[in-house]
DNA sequence: CACTAACGTTAGCTGTCCCTGACGCAGAAG
DNA sequence: CTTCTGCGTCAGGGACAGCTAACGTTAGTG
């Protein structure tokens, strides 16, 4: 159950972090950030097919990063703050074990550290 | 200068999110987050050849979320929490500019709702 | 109905990633 | 100096990811 809940949340930081390890997506999601946009519009900014735009949004969109919304023939387009709430948590528990763990071992090493100069100071 | 810094910032981010978008390399570093160990050490925990921890070590040092230190023969690592203050200013501002986005859209989607309530009523 | 506009989808190619096996290299130990 | 241990590195192969061109689909227009 736990551990299920956990496979699971694996996984959708795998699908995010994939999504975003790609500069374009990144610049993607950017865009529908800050406005809701048209694949045509989105398509327009970058140097690359529709096609190829088409197939980012669709990675996005699996990857939970996104909501699409139709609008006639129009596909409007815009970030999903939800989809990043998963992988702020994972990044601050990395964070935070990495920091303690660093300080902790900085502390040993201090005293090991010490110790040394006792020593080198008796000798 | 600016755009100088934003570009170094991209590809240290570019770096951070192609490194940890790898199971195994999120694991090699959960691994290393909590103690420090050696190359040997951190292979065994793993089903592969050494050889490919090796280079998951290399891509995880090249992205800057870890830190070797040579104690004779070995090789000891730890996660370096400073890595990931680049991804967690990255995803911050993503996360705050979709979520303000998001109630902005929301706020007029209900605006305009409110006209077409007016306008049927009218009508 | 035919026609257009705005997309998504498929097939195929190319580059890149992850893995393994063989080799190289530095630091202890005899 | 030789041997052993602990790692990194190189060469290669299979699998996957991103791009393009051609086609399919749905909504609007006359």
């Amino acid at each position: 159950m736990a551990s299920v809940d956990a496979d699971a949340t694996e996984r959708a930081t795998d699908e995010a972090l994939k999504a975003l390890a790609e500069p374009r997506r990144r610049a993607i999601l950017r865009l529908v950030a800050s406005d809701e946009l048209a694949a045509g519009q989105i398509a327009a900014a970058f140097d690359v097919t529709r096609t190829a735009v088409s197939q980012h949004l669709t990675v996005l969109r699996n990857a939970g990063l996104l909501t699409e919304r139709r609008e006639g023939t129009r596909r409007l387009y815009r970030a999903q703050p939800e989809g990043l709430a998963g992988l702020r948590r994972f990044l601050d528990d990395m964070w935070a074990s990495s920091l303690d763990t660093a300080r902790r071992l900085v502390e040993a090493e201090e005293g090991i550290t010490d110790d040394k100069n006792h020593a080198s100071r008796a000798g």
